[in-house]
DNA sequence: TAATGAGGTTGCACCACGAAACATTTTTTT
DNA sequence: AAAAAAATGTTTCGTGGTGCAACCTCATTA
């Protein structure tokens, strides 16, 4: 399980150099294979390629003539790239999805239980901000009568 | 039961001595195995790493596509880090936790029955005026007919 | 009341990780 | 084929995390 976020920044070539104590985790496994791509709130998900692939499986067993599910499919298979950690335990980002994601040199790792999250800084900070906004923060319909 | 408010400094190196009494029950029930996340007031939330599972278990039951959900999501597990307490009974807060909470060097640690919650001294002493503002604070609709 | 011991706290030194710069290899283009 | 650009690999430096050890405080006992 993947958990916490780290501040990091892309090298001159634009790689991601990944936590150390994530790579073990990652190498072991996938053996370093992963799979980066395009999320609908503006960041990237990385996942391990085995993990990835069910996920794409059940998007591409939608229809492809309904408007919303082949906008997600767009998005998320689309912009789907298998990448792997080199021997640094870096990760070169795509100029399309670093476009995409609107990605400078500062970036937030974040940890998503099976899969990470990367996002600007300035847009990570954005959309905490937003969820922090207001005196009593918004909670899901789900989630009634969940307490912390 | 964690009970109590302590008023605590963090130490050179970023690192929460936590107070004796507490220490023995943490060992106790979770060998000190902890995790620290964010909460959306602004704090920081102390969990024994058993106790924490479950509930990372059900904000990952949500929709990653909803936007409240996926934004707790992003608080809660992706800031949760597993630390434990060292051979001194302290824990380091990372710098990416400590810049969430506003954390300085004085801070209040604060027994919530199953965790504790970790305070900026500003914003705790903020939090607090805010409750007993007023002649008579506010009460929940959940309390209707309680009283201390 | 003084001495001894245990537990707690603080400071110090070492080690590991991340960032950046540098070096090398491979590919593409003219 | 040569040169430039892209990609991959390596090294170094600085910061930050970790563990150890000394010191201080408090409690206990003679």
């Amino acid at each position: 399980m993947f958990r916490g976020a780290t501040s990091l920044s892309l090298d001159a070539k634009n790689r991601l150099a990944v936590p150390t104590k994530h790579r073990e985790a990652l190498l072991h496994e996938c053996g370093g294979n992963l799979v980066l791509t395009a999320h609908p709130h503006r960041c990237l998900l990385l996942y391990p390629q085995a993990a990835w692939e069910p996920i794409q499986e059940k998007m591409m067993a939608l229809s492809s003539f309904d408007k919303q599910s082949s906008a997600l499919q767009r998005l998320l298979v689309g912009f789907a790239e298998d990448l792997s950690l080199d021997s640094a335990g870096r990760l070169l980002v795509s100029p399309v999805l670093r476009d995409f994601a609107g990605l400078s040199k500062e970036v937030m790792l974040v940890g998503q239980g099976s899969h990470f999250e990367l996002w600007n800084m300035d847009a990570w900070r954005a959309q905490l901000a937003q969820v922090m906004q207001g005196e009593q923060f918004a909670m899901p319909a789900e989630l009634e009568g969940f307490s912390l």
